[in-house]
DNA sequence: ATAAAATTGTTGCATTTGCAACAGATTTCA
DNA sequence: TGAAATCTGTTGCAAATGCAACAATTTTAT
């Protein structure tokens, strides 16, 4: 991960009036914002966590993207031609930056801190984002349930240098993120056990080879 | 697509002797560059096609990311805990453009005029790629290969604004950036023309709802 | 504290997908 | 231009995955 801004003084010297920059805060269950119109809008987490949800033509309900401190998200970053509805629900209390991407270049007649060093983070926040997403990708087109479950534990060990460590989702988000059914996540996951692979108390997995 | 910049324009005007940015060409099946090491490289496709390639413990070949003229890539944008063998393979003729991120805002001895345009036009190359991997993502987390086929195509007529669109890759490429099974992919092409939804002359298909 | 909601764990069965294998068509390169 | 390499198209069969359904457990909210 490259170094992210240092978020809390940054907000202690957020003090100017910054037109260019909104913070707004969001309780549970309440919408941050839409994917509809193209004002190029990015929105960057500062304290809590948010769903990006699709509703497809069916109606159904599918989490895209899952948001915490730090990430970076917006309609800016996905494709126009995709005839989805995205909005951005707040699944806890939930701190938001935002902004256009348009006129964050152009100067605040403050000349607020805040504005200058995101401008100069901007490129370190995408980069972890790419990073991420290409993190999401190595696994999503790994060819079976076992081959993804075994990438992901190598990468959380290695991440945590143990062999134990915790898996960061409840089983339910873990099989969203790697879009498989979430009965047959758990299946793979008891065949791994049976056959001695790992050991499994809750989300805390031993890795045994 | 947010706009790229003029690169015609500024190789003409990249005659200064910068020594952050290098522009090298390779002639096809050379090795353009490996994810070994942590050099935090970042790298342009001037022109040409270059191919990201994963070789796994077992030594078999997986085609991850596939980079043609203005993508960007490079192995600041790869998790370094990852144990792969990645590197990166021109598939043609191409003309690469290198540089390191963390020298790259340092200021040129010769304040040349494409090391400056480059700085100014990194955000949107970065949007560039957020944007198309979350377009794959959005592909790949489709459950099924006729899901996967149908939002494809849905976006391929969207942009060209009409029911007959080319796909641009291979068959064998399209399976790849599915990361599903050739000849299922086929057998599903093969059914959505027995059903009637889509017809088929090689790789130019028409939408028939 | 307790009811409601969400998550976990499990199974049988249907469906989809991958794999292997091959022939024919097309493209590339020497 | 001719040989080699790659891509397309197809099939049978095995394996993996999704779906549905339910009970038990844990977490959350009032």
């Amino acid at each position: 991960m490259v170094t992210n801004f240092d978020k809390k003084n940054f907000i202690k010297n957020f003090k100017a009036n910054c037109k260019k920059i909104q913070v707004k805060n969001f309780i549970k269950g309440e919408t941050v914002t839409t994917y509809i119109e193209k004002r190029n809008q990015i929105c960057i987490v500062l304290s809590g966590e948010v769903d990006l949800i699709r509703y497809d033509f069916n109606g159904n309900k599918t989490i895209i993207g899952h948001f915490v401190e730090n990430d970076i998200f917006g309609e800016v970053f996905y494709p126009a031609n995709t005839n989805n509805e995205l909005f951005v629900t707040a699944i806890k209390k939930s701190e938001i930056l935002f902004f256009t991407y348009d006129t964050l270049f152009e100067k605040c007649e403050y000349e607020c801190a805040f504005h200058k060093e995101l401008i100069n983070n901007l490129s370190e926040l995408f980069i972890d984002e790419i990073i991420g997403l290409n993190l999401r990708i190595e696994l999503l087109t790994k060819r079976s349930i076992r081959e993804k479950l075994l990438s992901y534990f190598e990468i959380l060990s290695k991440s945590s240098m143990n062999k134990v460590f915790t898996i960061p989702y409840t089983y339910t988000d873990l099989a969203d993120y790697f879009s498989v059914d979430r009965s047959s996540l758990m299946r793979e996951i008891k065949m791994l056990t049976d056959e001695g692979f790992i050991k499994k108390e809750g989300t805390k997995i031993t890795l045994l080879y």
